[in-house]
RNA sequence: GCAGAUGUGGCGGAACUGGUAGACGCACAGGACUUAAAAUCCUGCGGACGAAUAAUCCGUGCCGGUUCGAUUCCGGCCAUCUGCACCA
């Protein structure tokens, strides 16, 4: 009786899918809601990528298991279907962007159904479909209302070659990934969303939500908070002054020299005051010309050029300093300039050897030599003479200046008179209130994010819903005009300098102002892929409504997403993306919760058998397909659940999952003997309750492997006498459904049920069954196993150590021996220890 | 450089809050069935020394520590992977 998946998948693939089994009830009153969330697809060329299921089944797993649990499952899928390879495929074969998403779509929409999720296909979404990106660019206006969307100029990718704009990924190694050309920036003006407005809260609500560990710590490293001071630094013989941004105020007594930003306006300012303003001047424009990936070239030697005919004052030393302008200062970040301290910074010190600029120590690491000779001494300025600091000088080898001493958990502050003998966390305290009270400057707080570039000069993303008009600038179109539609065009390419295909439809540009009606245009660049799935789990929710994002009422109901799984990759910025809309759309009054998913996880990727990442070049790439034409979509199911841990990386291998077809043949082949019978057997009752306890709580850790692993143990011990009754096998069958769900259903009704498995509530066990009667104890002696007695599950230490000082092993171990000490966990372990 | 993760048989991997290391699967070997092969079923399978399923020893990246007992805890290294990266 061989098993058939082919004909059975179809079955129950058919019923699924056409009675609309798993459509999320609209009962929002009487039951428990669960709503699952995996991350849409790109609905590519290529197709569904094995690695897609392993995410889709988990999530298939767990929703499986909660709708038997007795919650009302949102499991939803869509389609994330704007981006770059349809356009370029477009340009290339002139085929609408439409037709091949469309295309695609009806592929992975058959490819997913093939593997039987149970996704609710009656709230299928697509991110292309006007009445959806209608709501993309409700919030933009939204966005734009309350000034977090703004225009401002922003260099782009551009390619040389092409002359079109590229987004980051199609720049590999700073040459355009497609002609090889070279890749520089250009300057603008572009639309940009003010998420920095919300890096406090993006960080500060990490703790109330459940994400992974690192999922946490990668958001907070990419957010990138410091706290620090801005200092005003005095041009000399003028009142104005450089700000700086500092988190070490404790190190301004060693600020030897300035550096502003090639783009600081610094240089515009003080032009004729400036005596090398040529040199200057050729530096700034060298710099222009340099890729982002040029000028952060690795172990580069770093460059500059001194401004002459200006001098700063440190504050604190009022010494006269000097100020450099070099590409090693970020114009964006902090305020483009920096007070250098060479004693204690890495890239101001190899600044300051290679043009020979002074260093000045100011900390000194607290179990250093010199100290106790300072403290000795009393004098903590004992080196402000620098002529006596000299590489032969042994104090030099104590300061270890043969590089930056950057260490603030173990510096004490020296040669900086009120600071002296601080250590470095309370020197910054101090040196901060020092500042704040003489009015030098105040504490500030700084982020590595930046805000978000929403411009794309592109043709398949949602189009900007902006007019610009002569006398009124820049407005929204009227809300009642959304969808602002994307134009039907035919040809892709892009425009003059990188400008929007949408730049040369002039028709469509025409418009009225929506102020004063005037002749004006529209904006012609396009959101990018980034928008649609900002917010696209609150469309699941209620999917089909023209009035609003979704009702309030589903919004109550189904919010927040309880789970939700997808990719490391996508940590910082899908999820850092989708979390801000959502804080905005919480903030206006859209939806109930600050934070749009309760819980994330996260999957390892499938590597090729070769334990290389899959790709076609490398022709290591593994079709889904063809793997649910050879081995049946629950075969595949198991496989990948089976492969290794579910959050690590795991290469794929055909023999192993012959196994667990294997595996699911012997699940199938136990119908040729089982017997009647409604209750558990003795002899079977143990293991079944331990397999619904491990496998209950493996789903919630998304411990998968562990799980098929006991059912293939448990399908061992049926085959060693061939013995299981109806009971066992469907409480078995069960177990097994949400990751085998076609086989399970098809065994289960032929044993004989008006349910389906679906239907039936998921098995509980009874805690007083999980551990045997009778339990073996290991006998250790000095930590080492020699012998293992039987003894009841909570036999008491003398009832043990009779039965351990009967074993033949240990008698003889210990003859000669005399025992220190013994020692005996209940139902675990004994141990004597000898000497 | 910074942050995070990982390191266990020939391979993928198990091991609960410190308590029998190697579950389960693959590969491999032997056997049964078969004219034969495939499939299936049964058995063995970390290493050393053994005829041995007798005893002993070694063994979870390396070195050391805590403990009756360490894959697990602590300190110090090494290697690999993934992010980020001149962020002052």
């Amino acid at each position: 009786m061989s098993y058939n998946f082919k004909k059975v998948e179809e079955k129950w693939q058919k019923k699924w899918y056409e009675e609309g089994t798993f459509n999320a009830s609209q009962d929002f009153k009487n039951k428990k809601k669960w709503f699952g969330l995996i991350e849409f697809p790109y609905p590519s060329g290529q197709g569904l990528h094995v690695g897609h299921p392993r995410s889709y089944t988990a999530l298939d797993i767990i929703a499986r298991k909660k709708r038997m649990e007795g919650y009302n499952v949102l499991y939803p899928i869509g389609f994330d279907a704007f981006g770059l390879p349809a356009e370029n495929y477009a340009m290339k074969n002139h085929v609408h962007p439409k037709i091949t998403t469309e295309k695609n779509i009806n592929h992975f929409r058959e490819q997913l159904k093939s593997l039987g999720f149970s996704f609710d296909w009656s709230r299928e979404i697509n991110t292309t479909d006007p009445s959806y990106y209608k709501w993309t660019q409700w919030i933009f206006i939204q966005l734009y209302k309350k000034g977090l969307a703004y225009k401002a100029t922003m260099p782009i990718n551009f390619c040389t070659g092409c002359k079109v704009g590229l987004a980051n990924e199609e720049v590999v190694n700073g040459v355009c990934e497609r002609c090889g050309s070279p890749v520089v920036q250009k300057e603008k003006s572009q639309w940009m969303l003010k998420i920095t407005e919300y890096a406090q809260r993006l960080i500060d609500d990490l703790d109330d939500v459940d994400f992974l560990e690192k999922i946490k710590i990668q958001q907070k490293n990419w957010i990138g908070r410091s706290e620090g001071a801005e200092v005003n630094f005095k041009i000399s013989g003028t009142d104005d002054s450089l700000l700086v941004y500092t988190t070490r105020p404790d190190t301004i007594f060693g600020a030897t020299y300035m550096v502003v930003a090639p783009e600081h306006e610094f240089i515009k300012k003080y032009e004729d005051k400036i005596t090398n303003l040529e040199e200057v001047k050729e530096y700034k424009e060298k710099a222009a010309l340099k890729s982002d990936f040029e000028r952060s070239e690795l172990n580069k030697e770093k460059t500059g050029v001194e401004i002459k005919g200006i001098k700063a004052i440190n504050p604190l030393t009022n010494e006269e300093i000097p100020i450099w302008i070099s590409d090693y200062v970020l114009i964006t970040y902090g305020t483009g300039a920096i007070m250098a301290v060479p004693a204690h910074d890495t890239r101001d010190f190899e600044f300051a050897k290679k043009f020979n600029l002074p260093i000045k120590p100011v900390i000194i690491p607290k179990d250093s030599d010199l100290l106790k000779e300072v403290e000795a001494e009393f004098d903590y300025n004992f080196a402000n003479d620098f002529s006596k600091i000299s590489k032969e000088d042994e104090h030099f080898k104590d300061y270890g200046l043969t590089e930056a001493f950057t260490d603030i958990e173990n510096g004490i502050a020296i040669n900086s008179d009120f600071l002296n003998g601080l250590p470095s966390s309370e020197a910054i305290v101090k040196a901060t209130e020092y500042i704040e009270k003489n009015g030098l400057g105040k504490k500030t707080v700084n982020y590595k994010l930046r805000d978000w570039v929403f411009s794309r000069q592109r043709y398949w993303g949602e189009p900007i819903p902006m007019v610009y008009c002569e006398d009124c600038g820049w407005n929204p179109i009227s809300e009642e005009e959304l969808p602002l539609k994307l134009p039907d065009i035919e040809d892709y390419e892009p425009g003059e300098n990188g400008e929007s295909p949408l730049s040369k439809q002039t028709e469509w540009i025409k418009t009225k102002c929506p102020v004063c009606g005037k002749d004006a245009r529209r904006e012609t660049d396009t959101m990018p892929q980034w928008a649609g799935s900002s917010w696209y789990f609150l469309r699941y929710m209620d999917p089909h409504n023209d009035k609003a994002l979704a009702s309030k009422e589903a919004l109550e109901y189904w919010s927040p997403v309880d789970w939700y799984n997808g990719g490391m990759e996508h940590t910082t910025l899908h999820l850092l993306y989708s979390r801000f809309w959502h804080k905005f759309l919480y903030d206006i009054g859209v939806v109930p919760t600050k934070e749009p998913y309760k819980k994330r996880t996260s999957h390892g990727m499938i590597l090729g058998t070769n334990g290389e990442k899959m790709s076609k070049s490398k022709g290591n790439v593994i079709n889904p397909d063809d793997i649910v034409q050879e081995f049946g979509a629950d075969t595949f199911r198991v496989y990948e659940m089976f492969m290794g841990p579910f959050d690590q990386t795991a290469p794929w291998s055909m023999e192993s999952i012959r196994g667990c077809g294997k595996f699911l043949d012997r699940v199938w082949n136990m119908q040729e003997f089982v017997e009647e019978g409604d209750t558990f057997t003795k002899e079977h009752e143990i293991m079944m309750n331990k397999a619904i306890k491990k496998v209950s709580s493996d789903i919630e850790e998304m411990k998968f492997n562990t799980s098929v692993a006991v059912f293939m143990t448990m399908v061992n011990e049926f085959y060693k006498d061939k013995k299981i009754n109806k009971a066992e096998y469907k409480v078995f069958l069960q177990l097994l459904n949400p990751f085998a769900p076609h086989m399970t259903e098809e065994i289960f009704s032929k044993l004989g049920s008006d349910k389906t498995i679906n239907e039936t509530p998921w098995p509980t066990f009874d805690p007083a069954k999980v551990i045997d009667d009778e339990v073996v104890i290991p006998i250790q002696v000095n930590g080492r196993l020699k012998s293992k007695v039987m003894a009841p599950k909570d036999a008491e230490e003398d009832v043990v150590k009779e039965l351990v000082h009967n074993d033949e092993t240990i008698i003889n171990y210990l003859e000669g021996k005399t025992v220190v000490k013994e020692i005996y966990v209940k139902g675990k372990i004994f141990n004597i220890v000898v000497k």
